[in-house]
DNA sequence: CGGCCTCGAGTTCC
DNA sequence: CTCGAGGCCG
């Protein structure tokens, strides 16, 4: 009896769930869908028996999380390059097309054509029909488990729709607020006297991070779910054939979605779209179009983090003016002089913007902004502020033209500049900006990872002057932080335990850390690996450094012209009597004999199970060598999903060729 | 030598 | 995220 009304009331509460988010039409009242949710809450407390995983009582099941654990995306959630204009969007056409004529296709593809939602990206992990996990996009590898807070959000089925569910199914969407609700949700906050919300994806992304799900729950979350990503027990053709799959199975997609051949007709799409912004309902930073058929796509494949089958046509971005009201200079750690506007406060795009990078001083001469002037200030999506340049008509003749100082701000020594350089540069080796942005550098996250020491800690050291080199951090003490300004007894000493501890990075982040011009973490990295620790690499010429795979002639000279310098040296020796690691760990040491020493592997192709880092670590453990051009030396190339013209060198030069499972088996997986 | 790709450096805001 | 520059393939 019980059982058949807890029936019915599911499916009731999910049609009118599926109304409300998907026709935007809500069929009911609230009170009415209230009471029907409560009357199923009542009967599943009578008997628990009753309780489906997905009924609708279930959304808000999980408790109060203990943060978020970062999981790893099945396949990487990819980024999309950008078209700012109909000429960038017919020259990504042009650029398909010669790569389709070369891989025989014949005529214009279908492209599917979707407003491009301001919200966050999810991933939505579906096991036998049942919602198994949500994950934020994060770097596109590995983002946040947010199932808990996910399953709170109404257009989120919490079940497929299908009797026969695939075994797997990974969806992915944009999750957002709608602009109205968003702006009931303020005048609520209003009524409550709570500070209001600034933008709707800001507040989304605030309202998923929620350790709370009750809290997630009130919130006016909505979803649109847009593409595939993992698949098992099931498969399509096209994207649209996916996107209808998804539809009609409960699904939320966009109906503005359109499917349509020419790019004639695409670019009308992306202009239609557009025109429609404001009626919308919801916050659009552009359209993304999309080649249709997989199989095309699987063809064209990607250009590193961008797919060649897609491109996102960007909307001109929300423009403001505002007063410039000065020019200020930063310097760097590498030195480079670097002008920033400060502004008059202005509201752009739902963000108040008081300064904006400027680049260069031919940059803003050529652009002939002036301090005094009125600007145009544009921010486009959640994007760094831009100067666009002086609104004329305002002028009144009293702005000052800008110039680069001769000196440099931070230590008045002469600035100088190449004339190939765009740049200005204060070459002053111990100039105290250079200096502060060097340990900044040193704290940073890809480098030694001080928790617990952020920028103003390092301002106020360095003036105190109990720090002047990175190294000095080491020296620190809890007496030494005590008096200083918010410092107690607790967080003194996590801290000192926190720079402490920086002392087991690896090497190659240390070696990041030293800040030497043009290595970064990769070429770091990289480094690193090659010499083995910092005593081989500071006996080593220029010659040999530039053997290191990435590192040419001007890299090699920084870096053999760092090492040279006595105060470097001195530095690196006093890191080493801090007991920083200066060396490979074991297990980051070539390996010498392993199953795969002597091989070179090359790597082509998207794979499934590995990212590039990832299989090139592999190898890498078990004592192979990657390079990434296929030549008689070659033992092996490994190709994935889409590989480039790497394939017919392999089998012209007689290389063995191994698909992902033989490379499993290579490395004894 | 030209073009493509990858990497480095600096930046804003919450 | 964007711009510029270094490295490397063709």
């Amino acid at each position: 009896m019980s059982a058949k009304r807890v029936d019915e009331l599911t499916t009731q509460l999910r049609a009118w769930d599926r109304a409300y988010y998907l026709q935007d039409a809500p069929v009911v009242d609230d009170a009415t869908y209230d009471a029907a949710l409560r009357e199923l809450r009542e009967l599943e407390t009578a008997d628990p028996s009753l309780v489906r995983p997905d009924s609708p009582t279930q959304r808000i099941g999980g408790g109060v999380s203990g943060g978020f654990s970062e999981v790893r995306h099945l396949l990487p959630m990819l980024s999309l390059a950008n078209a700012r204009d109909d000429d960038e969007l017919l020259a990504w056409d042009q650029r398909l097309q010669k790569l389709l004529d070369a891989a025989g296709h014949e005529g214009e593809p279908a492209f599917v054509v979707e407003p491009k939602i301001d919200g966050l990206a999810l991933s939505l992990v579906y096991r036998d029909g049942l919602l198994e996990r949500a994950v934020t996009r994060g770097d596109g590898e590995a983002g946040e488990d947010v199932t808990a807070n996910v399953r709170t959000i109404r257009a989120v089925p919490l079940s497929i729709d299908d009797p026969n569910p695939p075994a797997l199914i990974e969806v992915r969407g944009e999750c957002y607020i709608p602009l109205e609700a968003f702006k009931r949700l303020n005048e609520e906050r209003l009524d409550a006297g709570l500070p209001v919300y600034m933008n709707p994806r800001n507040t989304a992304a605030g309202s998923l991070r929620q350790l709370d799900p009750a809290i997630t729950a009130e919130r006016p979350l909505a979803f649109w779910s847009y593409a595939i990503g993992a698949l098992e027990g099931i498969e399509f053709h096209s994207h649209h054939e996916a996107l209808q799959w998804l539809a009609a199975r409960g699904f939320p997609v966009n109906p503005r979605i359109k499917t349509m051949t020419g790019i004639e007709a695409v670019r009308e799409a992306c202009h239609a779209i557009e025109h429609e912004r404001e009626a919308l309902g919801y916050d659009i930073d552009g359209a993304v179009v999309k080649v249709d058929s997989l199989a095309l796509q699987a063809t064209l494949g990607a250009v590193g983090r961008d797919p060649r089958w897609a491109i996102a046509f960007k909307f001109p971005p929300t423009t403001r003016t505002t007063k410039l009201l000065g020019i200020e200079i930063n310097v760097g750690r590498t030195g480079a002089l670097n002008p920033f506007a400060e502004l008059e406060p202005v509201e752009v795009g739902g963000v108040v913007v008081r300064h904006a990078t400027l680049h260069n001083e031919e940059d803003i001469n050529r652009k002939d902004i002036r301090v005094g002037d009125t600007v145009i200030v544009q921010r486009a999506g959640d994007v760094i502020p831009q100067v666009i340049g002086p609104v004329l008509e305002d002028r009144t003749g009293n702005e000052q033209v800008f110039k680069m100082p001769a000196d440099c701000p931070a230590c008045g020594e002469p600035v100088v500049k190449n004339e190939e350089d765009a740049k200005h540069f204060c070459v002053n080796p111990r100039c105290p900006s250079r200096d502060v942005e060097g340990i900044k550098h040193f704290i940073s996250r890809s480098a030694m990872d001080i928790d617990g020491v952020g920028e103003k800690l390092v301002d106020r050291l360095y003036e105190l002057e109990l720090v002047r080199r990175s190294s000095d951090l080491y020296a620190l003490t809890v007496d030494d932080l005590l008096p200083l300004e918010g410092f107690q007894e607790t967080s003194a000493n996590n801290t000192v335990a926190a720079i402490a501890a920086s002392k087991a990075r690896p090497f190659g982040n240390v070696l990041f850390g030293l800040g030497i011009p043009h290595v970064g973490l990769v070429t770091a990295q990289a480094i690193a690996r090659a010499f083995g620790s910092m005593e081989r690499l500071l006996e080593a010429g220029a010659e040999e450094i530039a053997e290191v795979e990435g590192v040419g002639p001007i890299i090699a000279e920084a870096v053999a012209g760092w090492c040279a310098d006595p105060e470097r040296q001195a530095e690196v020796a006093a890191l080493q009597a801090a007991g920083v690691t200066l060396e490979l760990a074991a297990d980051e040491l070539p390996v010498e004999d392993g199953p795969l020493s002597g091989k070179t592997i090359v790597v082509t192709g998207t794979l499934e199970g590995f990212s590039r880092d990832e299989a090139k670590d592999a190898i890498e453990r078990l004592g192979g060598k990657t390079t990434d051009s296929v030549s008689k030396k070659t033992s092996y190339v490994v190709v994935g999903a889409s590989p480039g013209s790497k394939v017919a060198k392999a089998e012209k030069a007689g290389v063995p060729i191994l698909d992902e499972a033989g490379f499993r088996d290579l490395l004894g997986l």
